[in-house]
DNA sequence: CATATTTCCTGCCTGC
DNA sequence: TGCAGGCAGGAAATAT
């Protein structure tokens, strides 16, 4: 559920309380959330245990961090004086939320982190993660391909490992617009499945691949090699529109699931045109929005709207 | 090689 | 009131 804009809420509300900020503790309450952090392969020089959590705490101890980093549903924080950073993926229920330092642990909370900044103080940074599909880890920096900054929040061309092998987000200046026309021409999978794939474009999941075919009148099904270069420009224009408007509202949250850093909900399921509105009139031409399988989840259309073709 | 399916997990909701 | 089963789904791992 957070999507790249819940993601970006979550960034730009984290950055001005870490960046600059020391670390002065680490609590991993679950280990759970660091299934992504692969440990050191370098010794230990004080020969401590060399588990997730502790290779994660001493790694981290005493860092100070300098920018905070996103691509797609991707975020990371690079630590000074190091080639590596601190990477989170918030899964489906992942949250970062700032708190006051000593504040009772939230539910779900699996990782606290404790900052010194310099101008604010002592903050606690609360990893907390209901279905347990987010994590917490240290990765890594590496070049990337093209030269252009890794990600949203840092100018330099370096980008968490984790996150290396996606595709660029369809709102980072450097997304590459002919790549994804010409990977889209090669698919033999239907566009909705296209969309979700990450590695030719990030940072969309099943809410805004939903609402950006609704808004470019594509039905989720289409083969994705069968639309036109026209087509493909329209889609990608409704995704930034649609991704645009629903960070504006501050994220889509339906429950507790998704909040900002202060643990706020989004206002965007409001605007919702087709994702979870099964039966419910489309707004453009009244016809009940319609709900097919697809794998394990769902896609919502139009069936006027959103012609096969 | 590309594409499809399975797996991880918890809490809420529905139906019997 | 209880409880089984379905559902939600990002991305890595596994299968076709």
């Amino acid at each position: 559920m957070p999507e790249l804009p819940e993601v970006e809420v979550v960034r730009s509300g984290l950055a001005p309380a870490v960046i600059g900020a020391c670390i002065t503790g680490i609590e991993v309450l679950d280990e759970r959330a660091l299934t992504r952090h692969s440990v050191s392969a370098l010794p230990d020089p004080a020969g401590r245990s060399s588990s997730r959590a502790a290779d994660f705490e001493r790694r981290l101890a005493g860092r100070t961090i300098g920018a905070a980093v996103r691509r797609g549903k991707f975020l990371w924080f690079p630590l000074e004086g190091a080639e590596e950073a601190m990477a989170a993926h918030l899964g489906m229920s992942g949250q970062m939320l700032l708190r006051e330092p000593g504040a009772p642990a939230e539910r779900h909370e699996r990782i606290r982190i404790s900052v010194e900044h310099p101008e604010h103080g002592e903050l606690a940074v609360v990893f907390a993660d209901q279905r347990t599909f987010g994590s917490l880890s240290i990765d890594a920096l590496v070049a990337t391909r093209d030269g252009a900054a890794g990600g949203h929040g840092d100018p330099l061309p370096l980008v968490a490992s984790q996150a290396a092998h996606i595709a660029r987000d369809p709102v980072d200046p450097a997304f590459d617009e002919r790549a994804f026309r010409d990977a889209l021409a090669r698919k033999r999978s239907a566009i909705k499945r296209a969309l979700l794939d990450q590695t030719l474009v990030s940072g969309i999941g099943n809410i805004y691949a939903d609402e950006s075919l609704w808004a470019a009148r594509i039905h989720p099904e289409a083969l994705a090699a069968d639309l036109s270069t026209r087509t493909v420009n329209r889609l990608l224009a409704e995704v930034r529109l649609v991704l645009a408007k629903a960070l504006a509202e501050g994220g889509t949250s339906f429950d507790a699931q998704y909040v900002n850093v202060n643990g706020e909900a989004g206002y965007f399921a409001h605007s919702l045109n087709a994702y979870g509105r099964t039966g419910q009139p489309c707004p453009r031409c009244d016809r009940p929005i319609a709900r097919v399988a697809f794998t394990s989840r769902s896609s919502h259309f139009c069936p006027r709207c959103q012609r096969r073709r």
